[in-house]
DNA sequence: CAGAAATGTTAAGCAAACTTGACATTCATG
DNA sequence: CATGAATGTCAAGTTTGCTTAACATTTCTG
């Protein structure tokens, strides 16, 4: 699953940290997805498209394997 | 997290178990979203929406406390 | 260039998502 | 009504998502 999270909070000029808070999760979380170490819970997606203002679909494209 | 996935598959007519099968996962897995036991992972909601051709927001609807 | 802010890295632990297996109950349909 | 298919339920185990913490490195700004 690739996602375009790192290049919608450059636009915004968000720190890892200030998106962490918008999203209620810590930073590391946003790290790791952002790293693609792995990918969010259903949840989260939703929360980040939201902040983002985006489609799920939008931000988030599933790879072959997936 | 609601979702809609017992409805759609009633539709199609297709048992638990089939369903696991066009998605790759378990039985018991259908049987724990479907009941709202747990959330589908990122990978899996990106699966079910295309199995049932709908986008991801049709399926799930987060609810307030998420 | 100095200090602060942001990012990177590692690690240990808990909770959520998913698995297999076994068995019981309900729902067709012949 | 009998047999098989579908669904329900319980349990134990693995993997993935997320947490906190600590510290190192890079980037920004005065």
């Amino acid at each position: 699953m690739r996602n375009d999270v790192k290049a919608r909070r450059a636009e915004r000029r968000w720190s890892q940290a200030e998106l962490g808070e918008r999203l209620g999760v810590s930073r590391q979380t946003i790290i790791a997805i952002e790293s693609g170490k792995y990918d969010p819970s259903l949840p989260l997606a939703f929360k980040l498209a939201a902040v983002f203002e985006v489609r799920i679909e939008d931000l988030f494209t599933p790879t072959p394997t997936e």
